[in-house]
DNA sequence: TGTACATCAGTGAACGCGCGTTCACTGATGTAC
DNA sequence: TGTACATCAGTGAACGCGCGTTCACTGATGTAC
C-alpha cells in the first residue's frame, strides 16, 4: 500500500474539504472526526497523521472555506466590471441569494460559524478575524469614490456585518416569504450604506 | 420533602434562567443537561419532571432570554424619550456596547445562537424567528417619521441584521482596538440606515 | 535476478469520558380516620 | 390527639451511544545487497 508522491497531501486536502463543508452545514461541535473521515473514504485512526487535533483541522477548514469565498468574490467583481456593472452590487446580490441561504455547506464560513468560533481559542478566532478583514477589504475597494477614504474601512465592516446578519435571519425564519423579503431588505440596505455619501 | 405551593414553578424558572445564560455563553450543544441542573442546585434526574426534552428547554430558554431583551429595549426607549433623546439611538448604542460584546450570557440570544438555531427543528426556529420579528417591530416603531411606511419593516430588519452581525464580528476579533472600531462602525451605520430618508 | 528489509499511509480496537434519557426509589409533609 | 397512608419534587444509578485521541498493527511498494 505504498502511494505515489503527493498522495498524502491529496488525502489531507480531501479531509479539509469535507470538513469545511460539514462544519458549515452542521456546526463544528456537531461534526465528529470519525464521520468526517468516513465521508473522505477513510477510517478515523489516520486522522492524527494529518492533523494535530480537531482544532487544528477547524483552523485549516475555515481558512480553506475563506480562500474559496475570496476567490469567488474577486471573480464576481471582475466579471461584473467586464459587463460594465458595479462590483459591490454583484457581491451583495450574490451573497444575499436564496441559493446561498439554502446551501451553507458551500457558503460563507463566517455567516455559518462566527458564533461558535467566537467561543473558541484565540488562534482559531484569529483565522476567522483575518478572513473577515479580507472580505471587508474587498468591499472597501469596491465602494464608490464618493466615500471618504477614512470612512471606507468602517463602512466596509458595517456592510459585511449586515450581510452575515441578514443571511442568518433569513436562515432562521421558517416563513419562506419573509425569508426572501429579509434577503431583499439586506441587499437594499447594503447598497444604501455604500452609496450614502453620493 | 414536600414543598410549598409554586415551588415547582420556581425551580423550573431557575433552570430556564440558568439555561438561558449558559446557552448564550457556551452554545446549546456545548451545554449539558447535568451541568445545567447542578448550576441550579439540583441533580440531573429531575430534569424530565420539568421538560419533555432538552429541545423543550432550549425553546423555553430562548423565549425567556428574548422576553428580557424586549423588556430592556422598551425601558431603554422610554427612558431615552423622557430625556428628550432618540429612542432608536439609545437602543443601537446600548446593543453595540463593549459590555454587551463581553457578556453574551446576559445579552441578545439571537446574536449568540442564530446559527445553531438555524440548524435546529422548525419549532425552535419559529421561537427565535418570532423574537427577531418583535425586535424588528420595536426598531420599526422608533424609525424617524421620514421613513416611508412601506419601507419601515424592511429597514428595521436590515438594522437588526446589522446589529447582530456587528456584535458577532466584534466578538470574533481578538484585536481589542479593531473590535471597538467595529462596534462604533455598526452604531454609525445603523443610525445612517434609519436616517437615510431625511 | 532474486531475496530481505525499511518505509509509511491507512486500519481498527481500545481508552476514558460526557452526553440525553429512564426509572425505581426517598423522605418530608399533608390528609384521612 | 395519634396513627396510617398518599403525595410528589427531587435523587442517583444505570442505559446505550458517540465523542476525541492513542497505538500496535497491516501490507503494498521501494531500496539494498
Amino acid at each position: 500500500m505504498r502511494y505515489e508522491k503527493g498522495h498524502k497531501e491529496q488525502t489531507r486536502k480531501r479531509v479539509v474539504d469535507v470538513a469545511a463543508a460539514r462544519f458549515r452545514a452542521q456546526g463544528i461541535e456537531a461534526t465528529g472526526v470519525a464521520g468526517l473521515m468516513a465521508d473522505a473514504g477513510l477510517t478515523h485512526g489516520g486522522f492524527y497523521a494529518h492533523f494535530k487535533s480537531k482544532d487544528d483541522l477547524v483552523r485549516a477548514a475555515i481558512a480553506e472555506a475563506h480562500a474559496r469565498s475570496r476567490k469567488t468574490w474577486t471573480k464576481e467583481v471582475q466579471a461584473a466590471k467586464k459587463r460594465g456593472e458595479d462590483g459591490l452590487e454583484a457581491i451583495v446580490r450574490r451573497y444575499l441569494r436564496t441559493a446561498h441561504r439554502d446551501r451553507p455547506e458551500a457558503g460563507c464560513s463566517i455567516a455559518a460559524l462566527a458564533q461558535e468560533v467566537a467561543r473558541n481559542d484565540p488562534q482559531t478566532r484569529n483565522v476567522m478575524a483575518h478572513a473577515a478583514d479580507e472580505m471587508a477589504a474587498i468591499i472597501a475597494s469596491e465602494l464608490p469614490p464618493s466615500v471618504p477614504e477614512e470612512k471606507a474601512r468602517e463602512t466596509a465592516y458595517a456592510i459585511f456585518a449586515l450581510l452575515i446578519g441578514t443571511l442568518q435571519l433569513a436562515r432562521v425564519t421558517t416563513d419562506k416569504v419573509l425569508s426572501e423579503a429579509i434577503l431583499q431588505s439586506g441587499q437594499d440596505a447594503a447598497l444604501r450604506l455604500a452609496r450614502q455619501w453620493v
